[in-house]
DNA sequence: GTGAAAGCGCTAACAG
DNA sequence: CTGTTAGCGCTTTCAC
């Protein structure tokens, strides 16, 4: 006999329930035509009354797809510590929102895996080559991570979020950082700034050798040679002190451009401290819209950076990898837009 | 023929090279003893050579575990900008670091989920009920979130980060939140302060609900009957207000205690606009002991809860009701400790 | 200690 | 338009 214990019923139930064969109660669940109104009718009932849902693992057996995809956040610093860092990020999150966003309503799961580790690498990659996942959608916190390159040789569908340090067969979506920070420097120049100093990313991060490259060569062709810089983190605490440090060896600054609004924030806090008034006595221009950019006091000028439609770009872009595995590596590059608020 | 196409290699083809049965290999892969010690090397070596990887459908299938669990995040907000706000918070990257660091040497893998809306929390259920996930670990952001009902109706394994606001069947991790708060109380009555207020969570939470009664109790006891709160939203800018109404509404107060140390920051911060000192003029104490807590200045003193360890104790739980459906709901209450540092 | 065989629940030809 | 028939790759009795 089929009827056997709780296990929770399956197409066969349905089937006899609806009086009609596992095949086409299959074609019902998959939307698929060719079946007469009054049996759909039929099976959906069926459905309902034993409480149907399909079995995943059943299903992916056959077509060959997890309806899922792993989230890697790789290689910023290694083993728990990170772990709690990387998430607190508010970067992560609207990553992550846009990436949810998107998969949601395509019935695709992301799996949060963390990539700090030789190991955690490899356990990566076989988690996508034993079908738990159909592809990855990775983002790097150092520009020297070895795992793209990994996906890339093991072939597996993965997209990256901002170009890799050293070229990879791999889609990656990114934004045009030069231009971003040619908006910031154009904006500091406007406001008739002459003594100007940034506050740069981790040296490791291609995001950051473009906006602090881009930034100069900006600031250059508006007659600006020199613009000294002071090294931070991406975190709060990090541009507060590069701002310390620029206000100590450069007194006469009256801008600054912080590659992302964390430090930005941190950078108000800084001069405020000092006593220094802004706008007026130092512009201050921020890299991201973070949201907290709004809260700011005063309400940070910046870089938008549309962070969410750039994830969802890398999702649609790691699904259409998916369903055509012969699909050519491509990079898709957004602009980013100048958002004017109180700081400059 | 069984020599198909590129598609990986399967335990028949390791099998064939090795020179045994199926499952006898299958024996290997699973570490299951009573196996020739030869024919593991032979088999291990096959598994070496073909590329093996077990496919994790297949497995699924039969053994009836997905190897994954659901990390929910729930009644946040609704829609998509919430996504990024919850995420944002450093607490969820502590709990889920917590999460990831028990699950990783258990081969299981969190599937990360938002239930914001009445589809979305169906689709919680459902995607549990597919087979796709073996049970939920839940973090709610409000405490009338009817996710945790609708999971105990459904009899899905499922364990919560925080009593909820109406019992449920089902078990919950959490923190002696009162003792957290007499804690706090006893740091600022120890210091001398006479006039002290507090910046309380979101009311719906019962966590704050516990802090805030649980802090006027332990002053009650210690001779303070009355203390005064201003609502904050657990964000930093929510502490800044409720700071500053506090003030202005309370010219003489010495001592402060916020729920959290997002709204501890933005305290301080209100009060060094102020221009009050810490820990002169006010005390502050704050909640969580968070990364950031000891970056602030004066650095936080504030009251440590153990997130990563609860957060690791949802996963043993969880994993527990999964091996043992018969399993009661339990409840695990965690105690806090108090922090010194300099702000009190 | 090892192999043969029976499915797990589902989809996808292929007939009819 | 619907049913029959094969498996997908793996684990797991049950014999040997």
């Amino acid at each position: 006999m089929s009827t056997d214990l709780p296990g929770s019923p399956t197409l066969e139930d349905v089937a006899r329930v609806a009086g009609v064969s596992r095949a086409t109660v299959s074609r019902v669940i998959n939307g698929i035509r060719n079946v007469a109104p009054e049996i759909q009718e039929a099976v959906n009932r069926a459905v309902a009354t034993v409480g149907y849902v399909p079995n995943r693992a059943a299903r992916s057996l056959v077509t060959r797809r997890a309806g899922a995809v792993a989230l890697v956040v790789s290689g910023a610093g290694d083993e728990r510590p990170s772990e709690a860092r990387v998430f607190a990020d508010p970067f992560f999150g609207r990553v992550a929102g846009g990436i949810l966003g998107f998969l949601r309503p395509r019935a695709v799961h992301p799996v949060l895996m963390l990539a700090e580790t030789p190991e955690a690498r490899d356990e990566v990659i076989a988690f996508i080559r034993q079908g738990s996942a159909d592809g990855a959608l990775v983002v790097s916190a150092h520009g020297e991570d070895p795992l793209p390159g990994l996906l890339a040789a093991a072939g597996v569908p993965a997209v990256l979020w901002g170009r890799p340090a050293r070229p990879v067969p791999i889609s990656y979506v990114d934004l045009d950082q030069r231009l971003g920070a040619a908006l910031a420097a154009g904006r500091l120049v406007e406001r008739g700034r002459r003594r100007v100093a940034t506050i740069s990313g981790p040296p490791g991060l291609p995001a950051s050798q473009d906006r602090l490259s881009g930034f100069r060569e900006a600031m250059a062709r508006s007659g600006h040679p020199y613009v000294p810089d002071a090294e931070g983190d991406f975190s709060v605490t990090g541009g507060e002190s590069a701002m310390r440090r620029l206000i100590a060896d450069h007194p006469g600054l009256d801008g600054v451009f912080a590659a992302n609004d964390l430090m930005a924030e941190g950078a108000l806090r800084a001069l405020r401290d000092r006593g220094l008034r802004v706008p007026e006595d130092v512009a201050v221009v921020g890299f991201d819209d973070a949201p907290a950019a709004a809260q700011c006091l005063p309400p940070l000028t910046t870089v938008r950076q549309p962070m969410e439609e750039m994830a969802a770009e890398m999702a649609r872009l790691l699904l259409a990898h998916v369903d055509d595995p012969g699909l050519e590596a491509t990079s898709r590059v957004f602009r980013p837009t100048l958002v004017v608020r109180g700081s400059a």
